[in-house]
DNA sequence: AGCACGCCGACT
DNA sequence: GTCGGCGTGCTC
């Protein structure tokens, strides 16, 4: 029976008037293929775009002549379950974005379609110009982009408009499968009858075939069989049509090489503590029960030797489990030990594969290949389809916000996801975050405590120094005297430190002490930050860079000179004061190259250097035995930032970073330098008391009504024209007061703390809220003010529910 | 977002 | 008189 089948197709354009699902009609030949989740390459306008199959039904509200059909299928198999198409659907309507964005943050990057066009001639006789014709030498298509090179752009548009000549939009996939050739050698009979047939003085041939003839049977890679023999393809190829071989293409998967750090010993016996953290867990899981754990355990309490049990009982169940960890470069230890655990059944989802790589591991998952993912904040949409269980390590660490659309937080997506499998969220942290320790005290979540060491070493034992006055007794250097004690008593005992730079600190800038004028970027309103390894000034904000000046662009003084502590400077300074230790920096510029991070890591713990100095990329996940010492130069840096989450973050970095010292055996020691030593975030961090840093801080979260007591939203404007901004601002304000409840406050608009970036100003608006239902139906109202209308002036507006930060 | 249609100024 | 500027409107 035919019937008209008619799918609602979410096509790859993010525009508001777009972002809806349009009907096509499904031609008969697909009608039995096609499914939710699939993409298809449709009609739209005058292009052809990728699309996404979220229904199937069989009326449209339009007129059937009204509909187009769908021109091609690109999956045979949807993509997307049921499940992240409900997910997608959540997520644009939570965090405000368009729906394709929140389809297309599922799939890896290179699954999204790439667009080319190209030209197509009707009518080649009719061709007239010369120029052209040698440009398509007899080909009827080329490429769009070879008319631009030539400049002949004019004459194809008389050519486009007699119709000559039509343009054609091809969606393309950026990679693809990987295939290998692969060689099916005969059996040795029929190898032997077409070496007869062989002329004697072929000897490249008889060479091949009684090579053949050893591997008579087998399937080899055709690389394999060049590099044993030495001869050449056309050879092979020659075998091949004389019968001794078939060949065909088979799929396979890229192999990333992963960081071999070393192994680390199998399985590890819990301690009582552990084991009770693990019952609850394991309840959930054989209940098949949706529940939020919030496991707090202090630094080196064993909480991955915790994962690693619960994941084991998630697989003897026959179910899957996601693992997110901050930022997966950042901790190839924790990684190793989930391979080394669970071997082939790991996917591990690099920051640094390349996009074909990523592919490779999606669709291991997508397959059910394996069995445990551990990555990044992406990761948390990997497409199991029987989740068991989700971890979030570090679950205070703000990389599991992603900042740009859709801005959603892995922790909301993985008990979104979590709900719908029934299964349990483990949330880890040494600190974790006001909001989740709040839930959990609120019996929202369940909170598991781990208060011991697992190998019950000592906590390290921590030093606060007072930088104001080694100031005032004559020590201008950026190391105390016990810290310089320390570092040369480690030197001596061939023990390893470590050196923190918070990364805030790591700028420093230029400063004319004359005129107190600092360099600032032409493009953002701030101060430009300088970089030793080229001699230039770069802006963090715009990526403007600019030569060292020798005099003040002000006043023309020379005495102009860099203020602040990079981590290069400090690694001068350590040169001076200790010329004999051996120093690896770790920051952006030493680590921007591809598997710099692990090879740098392996050779501190291979003992090829005393000192590691870094910033705030070393304070997680390192764990040497031979490392007796933690520094951090500068606490204050982080501290006195103009974030509300200011004082939580310095606790957190503290603490994770003290975690560093004296894991193993030897014992360890922090030496934690400051101008506030009498701020509750460093005297709490200095004994990991996070229960009263967590009653303070929430004091102060109170009073200022702050997170978690209330929930932030953030809009930001910005616009070349500071007088346009301001304006654009202000109505968006008086919009949001005019139609929130009269509970909420709405702060602004205010100049944003960086005023201007990339030449344009930057304005914001803040609006706070303890219970605000009206909330997403008013921000979509602005939203689509500011789509159909204001955007058109210039103006670019985000809002960022749950923001991070209120910069 | 693209892409085309459509209505007014400076050039062959 | 035409080329081309970008305002407006639509995409199943």
């Amino acid at each position: 029976m035919i019937r008209t089948m008619i799918v609602e197709v979410i096509v790859d354009v993010a525009a508001y008037p777009i972002d809806r699902p349009f009907d096509y009609i499904v031609p008969e030949a697909f009608q039995t293929t096609i499914e939710r989740g699939i993409r298809v390459k449709v009609p739209f306008g005058r292009r052809k775009v990728v699309g996404y199959v979220t229904n199937i039904k069989n009326e449209s509200e339009l007129a059937l002549s009204k509909l187009r059909p769908i021109e091609e299928l690109i999956d045979i198999e949807p993509v997307l379950s049921e499940e992240q198409l409900m997910l997608s659907r959540w997520l644009a309507t939570e965090t405000l974005a368009y729906q394709i964005d929140a389809l297309q943050v599922m799939l890896p990057a290179a699954m999204r379609a790439k667009y080319d066009k190209f030209i197509v001639v009707q009518d080649s006789e009719k061709i007239q110009d010369e120029n052209f014709q040698r440009l398509l030498a007899g080909r009827k298509r080329i490429p769009l982009s070879a008319i631009n090179d030539a400049g002949l752009f004019r004459i194809l548009k008389s050519y486009v408009a007699e119709e000559i000549v039509t343009v054609d939009t091809a969606v393309q996939q950026q990679v693809d499968v990987k295939k290998v050739r692969t060689i099916h050698i005969e059996e040795k009979e029929k190898l032997l009858q077409v070496k007869e047939t062989i002329q004697q003085n072929a000897i490249r041939q008889i060479e091949l075939i009684d090579w053949l003839i050893e591997h008579a049977g087998q399937s080899v890679q055709a690389k394999q069989i060049f590099e044993a023999t030495g001869i050449q393809s056309n050879v092979l190829k020659t075998m091949i049509e004389r019968g001794a071989a078939q060949e065909t293409y088979e799929e396979v998967y890229r192999e990333p090489t992963s960081p071999e750090l070393q192994d680390v010993p199998i399985p590890e016996k819990l301690t009582d503590e552990q084991d009770q953290a693990l019952h609850p867990i394991r309840q959930a899981i054989m209940d098949d029960r949706h529940e939020t754990f919030l496991l707090h355990g202090i630094t080196g309490s064993g909480k991955t030797e915790v994962y690693l049990q619960a994941i084991t009982k998630v697989l003897e169940k026959g179910q899957e489990a996601i693992v997110l960890v901050p930022e997966i470069s950042l901790t190839p230890q924790m990684t190793a030990r989930f391979k080394a655990r669970f071997g082939q059944l790991v996917a591990v989802l690099h920051s640094a594969l390349s996009a074909g790589e990523k592919y490779d591991e999606w669709r291991k998952i997508h397959r059910g290949e394996v069995k445990v993912v551990v990555g990044a904040r992406s990761a948390i949409f990997a497409p199991f389809e029987n989740i068991g269980i989700i971890i979030l390590d570090e679950e205070h660490e703000s990389t599991y916000k992603q900042e740009e659309s859709p801005r959603y937080h892995a922790r909301d997506v993985a008990i979104k996801r979590s709900e719908y499998y029934k299964c349990p969220v483990l949330l880890g942290s040494a600190t974790p975050s006001l909001e989740s320790y709040a839930r959990a005290s609120k019996d929202v979540y369940t909170l598991l405590t781990l208060k011991n060491r697992a190998k019950s070493q000592q906590l390290p034992e921590v030093e606060v120094v007072d930088m104001r006055q080694q100031l005032k007794s004559g020590n201008r250097s950026m190391f105390s005297i016990p810290l310089a004690e320390a570092i040369r008593e480690r030197l001596e005992r061939n023990e390893q430190s470590v050196l923190f730079l918070n990364r805030r600190g790591f700028s420093s800038f230029v400063l004319c002490r004359d005129c107190g004028t600092t360099v600032e970027c032409p493009n953002c309103d701030i101060s430009l930050t300088y970089h030793r390894a080229h001699e230039l000034l770069k802006c963090h904000y715009c990526g403007h860079e600019e030569r060292v000046p020798t005099v003040c662009p002000q006043c023309e003084s020379e005495h102009i000179r860099f203020f602040g502590t990079g981590t290069q400077k400090v690694e001068e300074e350590i040169a001076k004061i200790f010329p004999d230790a051996r120093v690896i920096r770790m920051d952006v510029d030493t680590t921007r190259r591809k598997g710099a991070h692990e090879r740098l890591l392996r050779q501190f713990s291979e003992g090829k250097a005393d000192i590691l100095l870094g910033t705030q990329m070393i304070a997680k996940g390192l764990d040497f035995p031979n490392i007796t010492l933690v520094g951090v130069l500068a606490a204050d840096t982080t501290l006195h930032l103009a974030d509300f989450r200011a004082a939580e973050k310095t606790f957190q970095l503290m603490t994770q970073v003290s975690g560093r010292a004296g894991r193993h055996e030897l014992p360890g020691e922090v030496y934690i330098q400051t101008y506030s030593p009498e701020h509750y975030a460093i005297e709490l961090a200095k004994e990991q008391h996070y229960e009263p840093f967590y009653q303070m801080e929430m004091q102060s979260r109170r009073q200022f009504g702050y997170p978690p007591f209330y929930f932030f939203t953030l809009i930001q404007f910005s616009h070349e024209d500071v007088l346009k901004v301001s304006d654009f601002a202000n109505r968006g304000t008086t919009f949001l007061r005019g139609n929130l409840s009269s509970n909420t406050v709405i702060i602004g608009p205010t100049a944003a703390a960086i005023s201007r970036v990339n030449n344009r100003y930057r304005y914001q608006c803040l609006i706070k809220y303890k219970k605000e239902p009206k909330l997403t139906e008013t921000l979509q109202q602005l939203i689509r003010m500011y789509r159909t209308d204001w955007i058109k002036s210039g103006l670019i507006m985000t809002v960022d529910v749950d923001p991070m930060s209120i910069f």
